[in-house]
DNA sequence: ATCGATGCAAACTTTTTGCAAGCCT
DNA sequence: AGGCTTGCAAAAAGTTTGCATCGAT
């Protein structure tokens, strides 16, 4: 398996050697739609959606469907480029958001319940617990999601008001 | 502020003391259907969507619509009665998924990125972690999330197939 | 009596599917 | 050449909204 930061993986994570290896693994195919698509997504600085994506590169000039990003974000996933998130709490419309998670040293969020506000942290101890736990039910880790959901200081403030 | 377990609640959870405490500051009305649907929610053994809650209240001869259960779930997810979970990594078709987190001891998953089974586990040093990390960045905690993705060991035993 | 809550139907957004054409291997 | 992929359009699924009516306080 080649490492998420190999030789060839340009700074901002982008590595063709890598979907590569992922395609051959599940006799996929490497179109232009799929390199492109990984471009993008590795230009990403924050969360997206598949229609960000799409977006993105039709302002790019590449005309690469919807449907296309659809189809291949499973893929992405499997692949541990990316990794689905769940910040939005309340369902405040909008599906599906992704991050990419391949250069990037692994983060967890902070999520205000309140104002949506997420805050990304790292805490080291979390890898060792996950490790400790992965092993005692069996299971090979490919990642984790954390998300700690709580009032920031500033809506806490904010707060006071129908106390009475 | 009730506790998730006072003297009048049933064994699964179910309180309309708390409901009503929750109700109450945010200027809400108690009415028959929230304590229906709440009801509903507190029965739930796993992880439901708004669809399922509208099905089962249907199914019990309660006439409360799709709408209705939608309006008042983020109610409950801001009554720390429900919350999101974020299990389905490639998002196989099925909107938002919840669970009700009120007499349950708090707990975490497993999942298989696989098969998609999800275990669920506890582990004492989470709730640890997670106040050193909200005392850092100033928040007031209500939750939290910790999913470990990963092959578990039936699917691991099965992967031996594409190797070459 | 007042004003929030509900139900129904319609509008909207998000995601998937069918099918013919195209392209990787 | 063979079969996975793509694009387009349509269908399906999931979620929100408008409005008249009902009901909690």
């Amino acid at each position: 398996m080649i490492k998420p930061n190999c030789s060839n993986c340009t700074p901002n994570g982008y590595c063709a050697d890598r979907l590569r290896e992922v395609l051959r693994g599940h006799q996929g195919r490497l179109t232009s739609e799929r390199l492109r698509l990984l471009k993008i997504v590795c230009d990403c600085k924050g969360h997206f959606r598949p229609e960000d994506l799409a977006r993105q590169l039709r302002e790019d000039g590449f005309n690469i469907s919807l449907t296309t990003v659809y189809r291949n974000l499973g893929l992405l996933v499997r692949a541990g480029i990316i990794r689905k998130v769940c910040a939005a709490e309340g369902s405040p419309r909008g599906g599906s958001w992704y991050e990419h998670i391949w250069d990037h040293q692994h983060h967890d969020h902070l999520i205000c319940s309140r104002c949506g506000k997420t805050i990304e942290f790292t805490y080291p101890a979390i890898d060792v617990l996950q490790e400790a736990i992965a092993r005692e039910y069996g299971f090979t880790l490919e990642g984790h999601r954390f998300e700690l959901v709580g009032v920031c200081a500033h809506c806490r403030g904010a707060e006071r008001t129908d106390g009475t």
